[in-house]
RNA sequence: UCCCCGGUAGCUCAAUCGGCAGAGCGGGUGACUGUUAAUCACCAUGUUGGCGGUUCAAGUCCGUCCCGGGGAGCCA
């Protein structure tokens, strides 16, 4: 018999004569003559009640299936005569596939922290609040790919492993294929190693998607990134998934226009798909979700100039502990207040003063502020960067001397402006801040399934 | 990396001035004719994060390390 998924059986239109349903114990009711059991299979967050009659034969199985246990029953799907489930499943035959050990099995019927869940991260997907973020977490990440397919763009798979060690976007993690032992021994030398040189593992597919951009029209990656910061915050993770898309022939206010729709998208098709989950993370993770990514999705993305976000800041009645300037770059205070109080929505910050963003930015006519933006969003902070990209080569090549960057690193960087220079624009997208802002969680280690953080390498 | 807070039963937490280590939930056993955070009765929870020190006596004070949380910086 084919296996019906507890989502779909809670959500019978008619009876169901035979049924097979199989998944695990959450919860099991015993009283004298009958068992009852919930079962919840990962389909949803839904769980189905099972009905065991105490002289079932194998119901002995059933004192075995407390909290945990894997269970396949077979049934008939009837109408609940207790209140508050509409179906459920009575049982002719119940078998046991895996015991839990009530004693030992960490995760009980009751609501757990988030800092317990994340210390049994291999079982943290059994619980309500982590199954509801991975499965809006998989339909965020099938939205991001039907967002770019439904315009046309190429998907991109760039490079983990690189030579470029300064694009600027922090620490790098340090590969090599040499014994540790060795080094120690002899001190490390790149031209002995793998690749002949120092190797690193990427920040961003930025540069690799801009000579793909340059070509292809407008191509997307969805990769992961690593950053050997030794951050320790909610928002931070050593590695991390980024969304990357690059398109030719586009400037600031196209690039800016596609980051809020494809927030807008993403929110669109998680609440669509995802009600029940949301209905419960509104519940255990945030009470104001639903009506928050409502908001968004109907509104979309805030945006002002950098330099209107300045003015908004300095005549706010705040107390500021950085001090705020044309040329200051905005500190978390200022991002909060911004997203948080001011607008309380997604904001769009657009044109920074050159001197604090990267070399590849392109310079502005006003010669003091680049094309650069950054999307901040209540809660979760900047959870995108990006820029209409220099495509001058001279104004590039004298920017990264500016910068302390040696042109002749990025010589093939360079020639995309020697050969056929286009304007063309990108942005990053981290995709676990995404996630806490579709889920709520307040912390990234619960927006990816095994989280890495300096001092963190567990599973 | 810096600042602040914390680490006690499986989980969440309490323990006065340094003086017998506790509760709720969870678990076990039994009862109960359909429960749904089931209910009722009884039972057991332990290297008080590790190491060292002060003291007659340390969960409590001191040092140090580890881990977790919050804030900051960096950024996605």
């Amino acid at each position: 018999m084919r296996r019906t998924k507890v989502a779909d059986a809670v959500r019978a239109e008619a009876p169901a004569d035979a049924v097979l349903i199989q998944g695990w114990v959450r919860t099991r009711r015993s009283s004298k003559g009958v068992h009852f059991l919930e079962l919840n299979d990962g389909s949803g967050p839904e769980t189905l009640q099972v009905v065991v009659d105490a002289d079932l034969s194998g119901a002995g199985e059933v004192e075995q299936s407390a909290t945990g246990a894997a269970v396949s029953v077979e049934g008939a799907l009837v109408e609940s005569p207790g209140r508050g489930q509409t179906w459920e499943l009575q049982a002719r035959e119940v078998r046991l596939l895996g015991a839990a050990d009530p004693e030992v099995y960490p995760l009980q019927k009751k609501r757990h922290s988030d800092e317990f869940l994340r210390s049994i991260a291999h079982l943290r997907f059994r619980s309500n609040k982590y199954g509801a973020v991975s499965r809006v977490r998989s339909t965020a990440a099938l939205a991001v790919h039907d967002f770019f397919r439904e315009r046309d763009f190429y998907c991109l798979h760039t490079p983990i492993l690189t030579a470029s060690d300064c694009e600027g976007a922090g620490e790098l993690f340090k590969v090599t294929a040499q014994d540790p032992e060795r080094i120690a021994e002899k001190g490390y030398s790149p031209e002995e190693d793998f690749f002949g040189k120092r190797t690193y593992l990427t920040v961003s597919g930025q540069l690799a998607a801009e000579a793909a951009a340059c070509g292809l029209g407008q191509v997307y990656t969805f990769g992961p990134a690593f950053r050997a910061e030794d951050s320790n915050t909610p928002r931070h993770a050593a590695e991390f998934w980024m969304v990357e898309p690059e398109v030719a022939f586009a400037g600031l206010g196209e690039i800016v226009d596609l980051a809020g729709e494809l927030l807008v998208f993403i929110t669109g098709r998680v609440l669509s798909e995802r009600g029940p989950d949301i209905d419960l993370l509104s519940r255990f993770a945030e009470t104001d979700l639903s009506r928050r990514l409502e908001s968004v999705r109907d509104q979309g993305l805030h945006r002002l100039e950098y330099g209107e976000a300045v003015r908004i800041l300095e005549q706010s009645e705040r107390e500021w502990t950085y001090p705020v300037f044309f040329g200051a770059d905005l500190q978390t205070e200022h991002e909060r207040y911004l997203a948080e109080e001011h607008f309380r929505s997604p904001v769009a910050v657009l044109n920074y003063p050159r001197e604090i963003k990267p070399f590849y930015m392109r310079e502005n006519e006003d010669e003091r502020t680049v094309a650069g933006f950054d999307v901040l969003l209540p809660a979760v902070g900047e959870i995108v960067g990006g820029s209409q990209r220099e495509e001058r080569l001279e104004v590039l090549q004298r920017r990264m001397r500016e910068m302390g960057i040696d042109p002749a690193d990025y010589e093939w960087y360079l020639d995309l402006r020697r050969y056929g220079s286009a304007p063309h624009a990108g942005f990053g997208l981290g995709f676990e801040r995404l996630v806490m802002f579709l889920t709520g969680v307040g912390n990234i280690r619960d927006a990816i399934p095994f989280p890495r953080a300096s001092g963190q390498l567990e599973y």
